[in-house]
DNA sequence: TGCATTTTCTGACGGTTGGTCAAGAATCCT
DNA sequence: AGGATTCTTGACCAACCGTCAGAAAATGCA
């Protein structure tokens, strides 16, 4: 690392300030509320200024998204290396998913944001090569599990499914049952009044329709989720 | 029904037209591109009237979407009439749901938009329960064939576990993948050649893995797909 | 240190849109 | 017909995006 002029460190700790800022007004205001404008007045910075770090807003959401999807590929990198079988690594990713869908309820709505083509469309062609490939990493560390399950036979692929095939099964079931999740409170009640351990539960049934073993009945959840989360949970 | 005035009349219609125009505006520009001026415009009514029909462009989505929404509800009300067992109704339905995804590609942008904190506080009450209402509607279809399968003793439920519940996971499960398969094209190809199919063969996994008779193994997945193309896709 | 060069910062500006509203036009009712 | 009501219009304001010429600051150099 090459030692940064004062004047370059300035500018380090601004675009962290903008980003931050970004962020604030975010939770508090929404994504309408996110303007260059205000960013810059709160930055204390021109709006010129603010545009020599960021082409536009889309630019900093996708950064501020980047940012925090990072989070979650260290979460699970540390979720998949709990000590146990196959099963119960892929359950600690699960548990580390819910983990991060509530120390970041915010990224959802980034999610959503960027999911829009029109925003797309505005972000450079880098940082979408940066999310998708952290995104991809991802997905990698669940497709890890499932490899190591097939070598320990805890698992039998059927013919033409891959490793990447069962994560969108996963993938789709657990985002897609956080973002059902999200809604809940929009939604009246459906009984759904614990929609995270129901994503749990689906996943085990998931598994179990698989083969995955052990099987659901093979083992104590209560005793697992508690040392799931000693290891998920303890350290941060 | 009361008999309109003339002027009445052309109201409802222009409404129409306004909706019909915002809807092309939307899928040729994407949200960023429909802008209440450009409407007025493709109209050829001033801005202000078109204000008179809807408070603001989030009211114009939201009514877009209700238009689509009913449309799904009719398709699983249909394909919940499927004349044979149980599991062979839910995924009557689940192919239903990938049948409206491709009916209505532009349905999932409109979600999406739907979902922001920020545009759904702009919309109104009324609109929020009615769109609300028919989304509950389609999960109690959902709903009526796992309370069947419960009372044909082709299901049996956990302790603790309502239909409600189990809604829950095949919704996830379905939306999830549908919102993943968007993204497809977007994410360098996995190996997810065909994600709809994997939705298909995840959700009859997870109902094997919840003993939903009869499992996969007793019937001929082919066939029934050939079926239930003849039932849901041919009357329309 | 003084000066030239490069980099950075600024805020006014043109252009677009969202949303309002007073005044005029059309329609309805008797 | 004509008064009451409803509907329509487009000018208007405010907010915002993104640009850019010129001011200011930083840097390099003798």
């Amino acid at each position: 690392m090459i030692q940064l002029s004062p004047k370059q460190q300035e500018i380090r700790l601004r675009e962290e300030r903008i980003l931050d800022v970004a962020q604030s007004i975010l939770v508090q205001h929404g994504y309408h509320g996110l303007s260059m404008e205000r960013i810059a007045e709160l930055v204390e910075y021109s709006k010129g200024t603010v545009y020599n770090h960021f082409a536009n807003k889309e630019e900093i959401i996708v950064a501020l998204a980047i940012a925090t999807v990072n989070k979650r590929l260290e979460m699970f990198k540390q979720a998949a290396q709990f000590k146990r079988a196959s099963r119960f690594r892929m359950l600690a990713v699960v548990q580390a998913a819910e983990k991060f869908v509530h120390a970041h309820p915010d990224f959802f709505t980034l999610e959503q944001i960027l999911l829009l083509p029109s925003v797309r469309q505005k972000v450079s062609e880098k940082r979408q090569h940066e999310i998708n490939s952290i995104e991809i990493r991802c997905m990698d560390v669940v497709a890890g599990i499932i490899r190591d399950a097939v070598s320990a036979e805890d698992l039998v692929l059927a013919t033409g499914i891959t490793p990447e095939k069962l994560v969108f099964g996963f993938w789709s079931l657990s985002s897609g049952g956080f973002a059902l999740a999200a809604r809940v409170s929009a939604l009246p009640h459906l009984g759904f009044d614990n929609p995270f351990e129901l994503v749990h539960g689906h996943t085990a049934a998931l598994m179990d329709g698989l083969g995955w073993a052990p099987l659901s009945s093979e083992y104590d959840l209560q005793e697992l989720n508690q040392q799931i989360h000693c290891e998920v949970l303890c350290d941060d």
